[in-house]
DNA sequence: AGTATATTATTGTGATCACAAATCTGAGCC
DNA sequence: GGCTCAGATTTGTGATCACAATAATATACT
């Protein structure tokens, strides 16, 4: 339960990032792929063991994720991911659709061919893992798609928003995948490429603008039922 | 330079929270008066001391605000309050714009009449720090405004960025400020409080938006002066 | 005097230890 | 069986130490 999957034991050789560092990328894929179960608490040491490393740059990491909102300590000062509930996925809603357009829009201008070529190639496999029912690698498609344009414009406001966001949200939408499969996802991405390949910048915009409604809605469709 | 005012000891009763959450507040405090300049960098121990507390918790506090984007890891390792650029300032403009005029609209349910009349005061006190030109004073009174109306909605998500946000640009503020006086500085909030208390939600929402312009407008007024 | 170099002091990072609080475990009882 | 309560274990927190890297200072040299 809650298992990293990052190499369990991350890279020994390098030594150029703190090891906090480390260990929060290592957490930030786990969370970003809805490895973590929301409501089942982690502890320092156990990652710590997981990850090979003393419990000290655990709980620095720990601090900085929960920071960005992606864990949660309760009362207990257990940490643990945080559930979702509508409140939250409505302003989470808003606060994608506010800041994503504006964020695709600012990286528009430096995104190349190469980019381009790289994009389409990112969502042809997650079209390929739409059709094999693969949630875990359409959900990785999914996430460097969007970071992929996102990260172009090396916006140092936006960004880290848009990161904490999707840190938020992640989990809750590796399980409604997992619980409705792969059949339902529509796919706007093609809509961006083209407009990308146009350099139409408003249907650009409103291609990124209905990929995040499209999925939001979704995960609000399946959030009644509980 | 860089004193953190908060009775530098911090309350040595209190054992509720943990030392690291007291820490956090006291920066956090201290950042929004904007007691931290820009690019001076700030030492885990010499922090510790000022407050009579081990570098430990001191370490936790400053990886969260870190995290938060309130102060910057250089390449030296070294931690100090962000430097404001025009992009970064663009784009807190947009983010403040997207979410504080929806937060004070989620807010504006649970707003009572006794919140209006303590915001009322608020803005009193506001006004008056105006006339004597207390910087400090109409600085945190300011935020108090503010963040008196933003919390009572109790927003898991928006609130929390918001929070993010004012982190970033308090310091930047409280520099212009102190360059150009508070004689320019005009006041929105008597709009916002007519609105609440006419219960006229759009009127509020123009309030609190033109209030948020006319700060950010003065903001970028004066970064070009460099 | 001004600059290069060696020495010292200070810094962030990580590991380890101590400790109180919370959690888990299991025997005992109704 | 279900519940209570003692004991044992695990947990997060904070302090302290070790260490390499950086910054500051003093020294030597042209």
């Amino acid at each position: 339960m809650n298992k990293i999957h990052a190499s369990t034991k991350l890279k020994p050789e390098t030594d150029a990032s703190p090891i906090h560092q480390q260990v929060y990328e290592a957490l930030c894929d786990s969370i970003l792929a809805g490895q973590f179960v929301p409501g089942v608490s982690v502890t320092l040491r156990g990652i710590a063991n997981q990850l090979g490393v003393s419990p000290m740059p655990v709980r620095e990491a720990i601090r900085r994720l929960v920071a960005e909102h992606a864990l949660q300590v309760l009362s207990n000062r257990r940490v643990c991911v945080t559930a979702m509930t509508q409140i939250r996925l409505q302003e989470l809603y808003h606060a994608r659709l506010s800041l994503e357009p504006e964020l695709a829009l600012r990286a528009l201008p430096y995104i190349r061919k190469s980019d381009i070529k790289s994009l389409k190639h990112i969502d042809d496999e997650l079209n390929l893992s739409l059709r094999s029912g693969d949630i875990d690698a359409y959900v990785r498609c999914n996430r460097q798609f969007h970071f992929g344009i996102y990260e172009r414009a090396d916006s140092p406001v936006l960004c880290p928003l848009v990161r904490s966001l999707w840190l938020q949200f992640a989990p809750f939408t590796r399980i409604v995948f997992g619980r409705i499969g792969t059949e339902i996802i529509q796919d706007f991405h093609a809509d961006a490429l083209r407009a990308l390949q146009a350099d139409n910048k408003q249907a650009f915009r409103n291609a990124i603008e209905s990929d995040i409604r499209e999925g939001m809605d979704l995960l609000e469709e399946h959030l009644q039922r509980d």
